[in-house]
DNA sequence: ACAATAGTGTCTGTGAGACAGTATCAA
DNA sequence: TTGATACTGTCTCACAGACACTATTGT
């Protein structure tokens, strides 16, 4: 591996696929752009990686400036790595994606660069034969969506992470509605519970019900998140 | 995302750990440094992507230098990006790493800025409470590898990978070793048996058993690789 | 009482773990 | 014939799938 700085330049930036659940379905954060290219198109939120920070730094700081929030409360990790040489039509580009999760988050802040932002369904954006009720992301972010989502239906099968898109306290339904949203149906309910109950250090139960609902129905116990975080053997997608 | 020229220029690289079976252990292609920093350590081969070329080109093409084959006959997969700001202690290098898989290879060709090229046992280099008979590895090379075998060692149980180990036509119980060198012991004989050919296109028989081996013994059958990538439900590590 | 939601129990089949036994080879 | 390796069979247990049943709430 020589090094000489003839080397061409590259901009190296992060751009983040937020995810949370918003009235049982699975929802993404994107951001309309203020700015050529792509100027009023939606994208994924991000940003370019500053000189004294590394990728995942950079993306907490992106994820605090487009949600507005000072601590975000969600997981986030590293997806994987966008560099097709003509992804973005000014120049070279390389896009080290992310994926966070959250429960659900306010409506979000336009920042400074981005002409609005708000929550899609992250069905309409990538099903129907012609994306019906979505717009056309710009870039690459369509495919970088697509794995993002991949991701994150793989990890439900095998970790905890679903309880990172539920605030604490909360029930099992509320965390099975996690998996319905995000699999497409709902697990079984019994076995679902059969699992998660099963599994040493999943949810740690409280004493206490969560409230009534406007329909009636028996009040659900609360649980918290247990310090587990692999699920063996994996659940199975429905 | 706001762009202006006056963003840092970073140089984006491509690292692999090459992995190969030998003497049936896992072993992993490196190179010893000839330029600073870090001459005469050893580090995974890489080198910078090109202006035209995207990552996985970049990869494959330095697989090709390093390993002096016209077409390397492996896997290739992206692994994650590395990017702490000093982790070159030149100027900003984000690493995009990359995993390869392939059949035991010929001993390498040092390229034009190596001084040499060998293969490493992966044990001997991240086991042993002082890494007792290894080097130790340049920039963070070391963190790269163990995600590397981590990544390798995890897809064992999902995936069909572990055909990319052996070379066509092979046997079971070639195939075995391959996870015995892998997870460090071997899966019982009969339930591995059971799973690879139980599960459909993992292996296609051919009607050819294998050579004798000096020590005699049944001669084995030999396959090919099937279509499958998948495993499910996955094996477990033994 | 009834509807709605939360939660329990149970039957059954699949498949992994463990391991004993059989087949085929060279010397 | 012996030792080595390849291959088959089987018993058992854990656990997921399916689904019926009970419990607790508001109206």
């Amino acid at each position: 591996m020589t090094f000489t700085s003839e080397h061409p330049p590259f901009a190296v930036a992060v751009d983040l696929a937020v995810f949370t659940i918003r009235d049982g379905a699975l929802a993404v954060l994107l951001v309309e752009r203020g700015e050529e290219p792509f100027r009023g198109s939606w994208a994924l939120p991000g940003g370019f990686v500053e000189p004294d920070e590394d990728a995942e730094q950079a993306a907490w700081r992106e994820l605090r400036e487009e949600t507005g929030m000072d601590r975000f409360p969600g997981h986030l990790e590293q997806l994987r790595t966008y560099s097709a040489p003509d992804r973005d039509p000014r120049q070279r580009v390389v896009s080290i994606a992310h994926v966070a999760l959250a429960p659900d988050l306010p409506e979000p802040q336009a920042g400074t660069d981005a002409a609005d932002a708000r929550w899609w369904v992250v069905d309409d954006l990538l099903e129907g034969p012609d994306d019906l009720d979505g717009p056309t992301l710009a870039f690459d972010h369509r495919q970088i969506l697509l794995d993002a989502r991949e991701r994150v239906r793989a990890k439900l099968e095998y970790t905890t992470l679903a309880t990172e898109f539920v605030a604490e306290p909360f029930t099992l339904p509320e965390l099975r509605r996690v998996y319905a949203a995000v699999w497409g149906s709902p697990p079984d309910l019994g076995n679902f519970r059969r699992k998660v109950l099963g599994t040493d250090g999943f949810v740690v139960p409280t004493d206490v019900r969560g409230e009534a609902t406007e329909a009636g129905g028996r009040r659900a116990l609360l649980y918290r998140r247990g310090p587990a975080t692999l699920v063996t053997p994996p659940m199975v997608r429905g």
